[in-house]
DNA sequence: ATGAAAGCGCTAACAA
DNA sequence: TTGTTAGCGCTTTCAT
């Protein structure tokens, strides 16, 4: 192993000097730079990391905790944060907590190992009931839409706005009776009763009266989840025009669904996702989606978190923050 | 911040002593790991991973380098991965190389300054040329089916054979005149070389003369690069029965290519892909395909990067291991 | 502009 | 079974 001894003894310099070469500090005369340089290169050296996270007190490493790595939604996002973070030449260690609350709180406690400068953590077991376990005297920033107005900084979706606006253009095409697949009404604050409460306002402004068996409530936002769905509305006798999805993995198994009863779409019903996730564009129909811009969610949450790291951000305020939107129209939704 | 001293103050016992009782040595009386344990929860005592890592000279942590985590495959390869990391107390950082020689060569170098214990590669830019870049003293597991018998390591997939009993499949369900989506042609040995001498042997086997037209090549394995195929496919008159995908996400884009040409499928055309990703059981129609066992691979990676990092592997031998596949026979192929 | 000394928190090796 | 000593490689502080 070669260490920073090492180079200086063959530069002929003191180990301080090859440490301000390495961390490119000022005051430092250009032939000796280069000195240092030539002797690096020469034995091949590297900054032993430990080390130096030992001593500064950083590891330059972010952690993020998502259920699931092999969703897309999932996938997609992790993809905008590590890009985000490199920016900020931060890595990434991506935990997956398998959407459980256990998990997530284990994540927060393990990331507090020093292992990390700060967590940035999807929620999706962890309720507003949980809030006061968020805590903690540790850089985090929450992403999802369970916790709001909690003891961290937040970075959610436009659940209400998103979701108003998915449903109106549904209705703008058409459909008139929607119903909405979403999750377990039992939770009392999530990302379906958000975008139960977008779709519920879009109906009103609408004039159209809500009806109770449009509701198909699912158990997890699968692709499976979807085909089921479906299966319960056609237990019901399709009596529907338009069908809104909770996410657009959940979309894409309601189109599957349908094409198992051979029900046209968008001709007999409409359907629209939320997330814009990559395959949506490729389904077959073409699924019609809410994009919430997840470059700007990854941006919003790691500049959040380089905030608390760097310790420009008050300790006492803690910012929500709710990205924008657009409404993608494709074949799904007769757009 | 709370660390060892303090804890062995409190409990009044010598630093060491709480040092074996932390790892779980041996030689501690019960009495003893009590009172020990007891301090460490009063005192809220977390280790500091930096110290431990400059003094073991282990991370404890893995390196994942994979093109694009956003791709289905990849997910599904990094979630496995995760899992059977997480089974031998490894942690997993990913590292995006977004399908560059040089970035997949940057992970390597990287990696090498001591943040990980090992890395597994995933290339994809990197081919056989450069496989004496690969002769790194450092452990290093190849994922890929560019660089075999090289300098590392390697788990493949059952390309030749995997491809072989797909297009054994679509001939068996009646195709004759097959054609095949597939890598750009000028390189020497990649993913798509392989799946190409599987199709052809399984042309062969049946008596099928191949013909040129039926090979279509693509820049890369995108959903975007299959619409375009059909595209190609269509120019040439369509005057195929089957199509053979080198991935599922590239088979994705053709259901939709053949779905914008109004061509019936299986009907008019059968189509099966590669890799089996979780969205090709849902898609319409769904998607046959060759399941390579990610598990397999995943855990084999893992067992083989671990074997390297506890030196149990002898340096000068190299394991090329390739998994097992199943073909999955859906609407797609007539299945 | 450069260097010397000290110590971050932990654990390997040895001693008691 | 428990404790003592030393040092991993780096950077902060202060001196020159």
């Amino acid at each position: 192993m070669v260490t920073i001894q090492d180079v200086a003894k063959a530069a002929g310099v003191s180990p301080m000097t090859v440490s301000n070469v390495i961390n490119e500090r000022e005051h430092v005369r250009d032939s000796t730079r280069a000195k240092v340089l030539d002797a690096m290169e020469r034995l091949d050296y590297r900054v032993n990391v430990a080390a130096r996270n030992l001593r500064t007190g950083r590891t330059g490493t972010i952690g993020l905790a998502v259920p699931e790595i092999d969703r897309p939604y999932y996938g997609v996002l992790a993809a905008a944060i590590m890009k985000a973070a490199e920016a900020k030449s931060l890595r990434v260690v991506v935990e997956q907590t398998e959407r459980s609350r256990e998990n997530e709180l284990d994540a927060l406690t393990l990331s507090r190992n020093r292992l990390y400068d700060g967590l940035i953590l999807s929620t999706v077991g962890l309720g507003p009931a949980d809030a006061d376990l968020l805590r903690v005297d540790y850089p985090i920033v929450l992403l999802g839409e369970r916790i709001f107005a909690g003891p961290a900084d937040h970075v959610a979706m436009p659940n209400v706005e998103g979701a108003r606006a998915a449903v109106e253009h549904l209705i703008a095409r058409g459909s008139r009776r929607i119903a909405i697949v979403e999750g377990d009404p039992t939770e009392d604050l999530n990302v379906s009763s958000l975008r139960n409460q977008g779709y519920r306002e879009a109906l009103a402004a609408a004039g159209i009266a809500f009806e109770d068996e449009w509701v198909v409530p699912i158990g997890e936002f699968s692709l499976e989840a979807g085909v089921q769905a479906v299966q319960r509305l056609a237990e019901r006798g399709m009596a529907v025009d338009g069908i809104f999805c909770v996410t657009d993995t959940v979309a894409t198994g309601v189109l599957r669904g349908l094409a198992d009863h051979g029900i046209p779409v968008p001709g007999q019903v409409r359907v629209i996702g939320f997330d814009d996730v990559p395959g949506s564009a490729y389904t077959v129909p073409s699924l019609s989606s809410v994009d919430p811009d997840h470059d700007f969610m990854a941006r919003t949450a790691v500049d959040l978190l380089v905030r608390r790291i760097e310790g420009n951000a008050d300790k006492a305020v803690h910012r929500d923050v709710i990205g924008p939107f657009r409404v993608v129209e494709r074949e799904s939704s007769g757009g």
